[in-house]
Order: structure tokens, then sequence, then C-alpha cells
RNA sequence: GCCAGCGUAGCUCAGUCGGCAGAGCAACUGAUUUGUAAUCAGUGGGUCGGGGGUUCGAUUCCCUUCGCUGGCUCCA
């Protein structure tokens, strides 16, 4: 008999006499609540199955279904089972890796065709044959060699090549078993297979083996799993709710673009309501590009190759360009703004105190991307970014790229959209020396320090010419997607040789910042359409109000209000069609417009109007001049 | 670019195991002059994404191409 001292989180410690002891006999017999619903423990702060044996002396923190963490090793385990499941199914299959991925999980098959949307019913009945049987996950840890004969006896070689890996920074490994099937893994898993409650294959997919293009073309399988069905359910729920807000779907229901098979690919083509939603983005960052000391330029969209093999772009971006020729002459369609800024700066001589220029263009580029990448207005080939290029001393960096991370905050605050920070560091396709890339990045992970901000690391993600700081946003679907961006790049104005006089009389070299704040104007109105789920605020709304009349009598004073109401710079149409309120209104309303503006007898005696708002809620009667001031209230608020 | 799925009227979708292509909404015309999310009636509208093949006959089967969706890879 030996004597155990477990403590439950910080509880004092309590013996426990016995010959062997499992996290799980150490739980029950502490009478800790609510068994059933614990997956895991944390045993002096390691996450472990609860079918461990404690040592003489543990602090267990038991781990349940409904906890972060508990989800994760809930859809760790699932992927287990589909694992099996997919064996058992389809004899020859090899397996790969399988992890829990956000609410749910995904596993990786290598098996001679690709698994297809019909297969997944087949397979998920296959998992809830498994779950009845209450199968056990049983951890065994192995010597690195055991393991490899092992997977060589089951021709796994995924495995084996992961395993090569392991091994030279291991000698054992764990392996899980379930019925059947015996997988390489870290873990931990829930105790058995029963514990799964609720879960659904939703998708298959291709997969690089490792994410490597090069490598074979795996097919996976994505699921999701959570503790009960209920959350399952809400999770469908909440899926069907977003995809509402599709911008692909509401933009052309809105008159905002569209696309067309004749044009091309990744082409948008903007409508009149798209067109003024854009024009609305536009003077609202060139005031706030001119207040912060930008001055507006602009270069051609087409630039002679020789200057883009001059930059770089020809050498490191070449597949992502277009190119043409005039008069025998190779030119490239531009697909960054930089160069045009470059020339305007080496056009004069300038001096310490020019410095910094802050060059801003509203410039539209091309890109080909690869077909597969196009995704309605979040990813397409041509667009316009809100560019600027800052070329400052480097005393002045550091201060420029907070001033740019200040730019960023406040603006998407002014949206309300959260946003994340990352700073991708030197790709192995680049430009320019070691001690630059090396000065870029730190200024780059400083300015953020300073400013007090958190990021994450993505290392070899940078641009060919510099690292960069990116801004990450959100679509309707949980999709992050790049917007504002910030490069520090000593290379191109190197290249160029850029320079400024200094106070020693003396040419220096100037730092260059190329940075986006919007992005790429396609891909944020995309962002803004899912976000306001196209019922835009009054300042940016295409059509800010609707009049709409009851009777063919009001159509002389509401034309009238109209007049005035355009004077007053409101966006403002009618509808004075020959039809019922109910009618309008309706129509108005799947418009998302944000007022309708009612002119019946009584009102049109008034010579004013009733506004009714996308809510459903009517203001009380008011005249047009109180109408103005209200719109120019809710512009001011930015509402 | 790769893997899987999809493409029928302006929109949402039926349909044909190969035999003249359908509905609702929208549009148009007429009636109705209407008070806060759909007034009634009538009419028109599609070489079933494009091209090729198999077949007596293809929207349906096969090939190819364009486009879209979800992933992978890549990037604003």
């Amino acid at each position: 008999m030996n004597r155990y001292s477990v403590a439950i989180h910080d509880l004092p410690a309590e013996t426990i006499e016995s010959e062997a002891l499992t996290a799980q006999d150490a739980l029950k017999r502490l009478n800790v609540k609510a068994l059933d619903r614990i997956v895991a423990v944390r045993i002096n702060g390691e996450s472990r199955d609860l079918s461990t044996l404690l040592e003489k002396e543990a602090r267990l923190e038991p781990i349940y279904l409904d906890s972060e963490e508990g989800l994760q090793i809930l859809r760790h385990s699932t992927s287990h089972v589909m694992a099996l499941a997919v064996k058992e199914l389809f004899p020859g299959v090899k397996v790969t890796i399988g992890p829990a991925i956000e609410d749910g999980f995904y596993y990786d098959f290598d098996y001679e065709r690709p698994f297809r949307e019909e297969d997944l019913p087949r397979i998920e009945e296959k998992m809830w044959e498994i779950i009845r049987e209450d199968l056990p996950f049983i951890r065994k840890v192995v010597p690195v060699k055991d393991a490899v004969a092992f997977f060589e006896k089951e021709s796994e070689e995924y495995k084996l090549e992961l395993l090569r890996d392991i091994s030279t920074e291991a000698d054992t490994v764990s392996l899980y078993t379930q019925g059947s099937f015996t997988d390489l893994c870290r873990g931990p898993h829930i105790p058995s297979t029963g514990m799964i409650r609720a879960f659904s294959l939703t998708k298959v997919a291709g997969a690089y083996w490792r994410g490597d293009e090069k490598r074979p073309m795996l097919s996976r399988i994505y699921g999701v799993a959570f503790a009960d069905k209920k959350s399952l359910r809400a999770h469908l729920k909440r899926l069907e709710e977003a995809r509402k807000r599709n911008h692909a779907k509401l933009g052309p229901q809105l008159g905002l673009f569209s696309t067309h098979d004749e044009i091309g690919a990744g082409m948008v083509v903007w409508h009149p309501k798209g067109m003024m939603l854009r024009y609305q983005l536009e003077q609202f960052e060139i005031k706030e590009h001119l207040r912060r000391g930008y001055e507006m330029v602009r270069g051609p969209e087409i630039l002679k190759t020789d200057l883009w093999i001059k930059s770089g772009h020809f050498d490191n971006y070449r597949e992502n360009m277009y190119f043409t020729t005039i008069d025998e002459q190779s030119y490239g369609i531009k697909p960054m703004n930089c160069l045009s800024h470059m020339l305007i700066y080496s056009s004069k001589i300038r001096s310490y105190r020019d410095l910094p220029k802050r060059y801003f263009e509203l410039g539209t580029v091309h890109r080909h991307e690869r077909s597969g990448v196009l995704h309605g207005l979040l990813r397409v080939r041509e667009f316009t970014q809100d560019d600027a290029h800052i070329l400052c001393t480097p005393e002045q960096l550091n201060g420029e790229i907070k001033g740019v991370l200040e730019f960023v905050e406040d603006v998407m605050s002014i949206f309300g959209f959260p946003y994340e920070l990352e700073i991708s560091t030197r790709p192995e396709k680049s430009i320019g020396s070691d001690e630059d890339w090396e000065l870029a990045t730190s200024a780059l992970m400083n300015a953020m320090q300073d400013s007090g901000l958190q990021y994450t690391v993505n290392e070899g993600d940078g641009a060919f010419y510099g690292p960069k700081i990116d801004v990450k946003l959100k679509d309707a679907l949980g999709r992050s997607w790049q917007c504002a961006t910030i490069q520090c790049d000593f290379t191109l104005p190197e290249r160029f040789d850029l320079v400024y006089i200094d106070r020693d009389g003396m040419k220096h070299r100037p730092v260059m910042i190329h940075r986006v704040i919007l992005g790429a104007i396609e891909r944020f109105v995309g962002i803004l359409i899912e976000h306001y789920a196209g019922a835009f605020p009054v300042w940016l709304a295409p059509v800010q109000a609707m009049i709409l009349t009851v009777t063919d009598r009001c159509i002389p004073r509401a034309t009238e209000v109209m007049k005035i109401l355009r004077e007053a710079d409101v966006r403002v149409e009618g509808d004075f069609r020959n039809e019922k309120l109910g009618l309008k209104v309706r129509e108005a309303q799947l418009q998302k417009i944000p007022y309708m503006l009612i002119m019946g007898d009584r009102e049109s005696e008034k010579g004013g109007v009733t506004p009714r708002l996308r809510s459903g809620e009517n203001l009380p009667f008011m005249t047009p001049q109180e109408f103005v001031e209200r719109i120019e209230e809710d512009l001011k608020q930015r509402r």
C-alpha cells in the first residue's frame, strides 16, 4: 500500500492510500464534482490523460469538457475517431496528421482517390458506431525505434517521416490506441470514445502534405465538435447567420457591384451605389491623410519593364505581374505604387529639413493572383490601395512607424473593427543586406512595443524588400484578411539612389516606409459589408434617405422636399410610384436605407416628413430643415 | 496553380434514369390612389455558362474551356 498526497487546485493536499493511483481514481476519491464531464487533468500544471498514474505527490486540476482546453482535447480525440472510421471503411488509406482547430478538427489522409462530400455520411455513421462502443484511448510510451518498427509494419510512411523528425529530439514517443487504430500522438485524449456527443463532418478539401505544394496532395476531412448537441446546433446556426452577411451576395443585391464571366475573374464592376460608397471612403481617406501631413500624388499604371528590373520586382514578383509591349518596348502594369513615388522624391535635391516626405496615392494596381485564391471582393486581381510611401531619416523612422500605427488605430475605431497585429520577417526570396533587415525588423518591433501593442510574429512572411507589420480584420465567417500593412524598406532607396543632404552637407540615404491603412478599397468594402450586414451608417450609406409618397397627391410637395434635401447635400431618393406604402417600406428596408421619409397628405400639408428608421422606429414629424440637422449630427458622430 | 463541389429565366430553386424546359418572386401592361416589411389581373422572358464529342435525338452521358464556392498553397 502506498500513500499519495493529492491536492485539488489550491486546496490543502489530502492523503490517499492505494496500491496504485490514477488521476481519475484520485478525483473520484476526493469527491470532485461532475466526473462525467471531466476529459483530462492538469497534473502539476501539465495536461495529461485521466488514466495517468500519479506520483506520490500531485496537484490536480480537472479539465472540463466545456472549457477551452477541454473542447480542444475533445476535438482532437474526435479526429482520431474519424481516422479509425476512415481506416475501417477505406482499407489501404494512409493516415497523416489530425489536429484540433477552432470549433473542430480535421484529419489528412492519403488514399487512392480523394474523398468526396458524399463519403461523409458513411464516415459519420461509422464514427457513431465507434462512439457507441465506448472504446478507451490507451496511451503507451515506447522507444522511437519500436514506434518505427510498428509504423513500418503498418506501412504508414507519413508517420515514419514524422518519427524521423521527432527522433532528433526525443528517445521515446507516445502512441494512442482505440480499437484497431494506433496513432502517433502527444495527447492528452478523452478517456473513451463514448464521451463524444456532438460532432458533424463539414467538408472535404485537398491539402498538401506539410503545407508544401511540391509534396503530395492529401485529402482532408473537416469536422466540428462541441460538448453537447445544443452547442453544435448553436454553432451551425451562427454559421447560417454569418452566411447571410456574405458580401458577395449582399453587394449585388444592394446595387453596389457586380462581376462578370465575360470580363474575367477577379475583376469588379462598380455600380452607382457602390461607387458612392467608395467615394465616401475616399473622401474620408483624403481628409485624414491631409491632416496628418501627407501629400497627394499619382503615377501611371504602366511603367517600363526596365524600371521593374531595377526595383527588383521583375526578379522577385514577376509571376504576379502583367506585361505588355508598346512600340516594341516592354512595359509592366503596376502591382505596387512605390516606383513613381520614388521618382517624385528623386526629382530634386532633398534636405534633411524636407523630411519626412509622405506621398499618398489612391493607386489602382493589378496583380496576377492564382485563380484558386480569388474570393469575392476580398481577393481580386485589380484593386485600389490607399497607399503611401514615407521617406524619412533613420532617426525619424521609429516616430513615423508609431504615427502610422496611431493612424490605423484611429481609423479602425471609427469603423469599430477589432484587429490583430502580426509582424513578418525576412522571406527566402528577398533583396537587401542582413544588417538592413535586422535594423528594419527591430524598428517595427520597437515601434509596436513603444506603443504598447500586442503582436504575433510570422517568420519568413515579409515582402521581398523588407519586413512588415500586418493588420488583420475578420470577415463574417471569422476568416482573417490583411488590411493595413506597414513595411519598412532600406533596399529600394538604395536601388534608386535616393538621398538627402544632412546637416553635415553630405548625402545620406533615407529610409522608406510602404504603408496602407484600409489596404485595398475592394477588400475593405467587402469587410465593411459583412461587418454592417449591408446596413451602412449614415455617413457611408450610398442612399441616406428615401422619400416614400402615400398617394400621387403628395408628389409635388415630395419633389420640393427632395430638392431642399439634395441642396443640403443629403443623399436622398424618392419612391413616387403608385404603390402601397407597405410595399415601399419593405423595399427601402431590403435596401437597408437608413431613413424612410414618409409623405402623405398630413405631411404634405405641413411641408415636412415623418422619418422611419431601419429599426422600425418612427420619429416625430419634422421639417426638411430639422431632418437636415439630424443628418448633419449623424455625420458628425459618424453614425 | 492543386483537391472537391457547383453553374437551368433578373433572383431563389424544381426538373429530365437521353425524347418539344417549369414554379414563385422580379419585369412589362392594365386596374387600383393606397399610412409603415409584399393590392389584384394579364403578358412577355431561357440555344439549361461556352466549345467539342457520343447518339436518330444531349439541358441530361463524355471531353475541354470559362466562372463561382469551400479548402491547400500564395498574398492587400
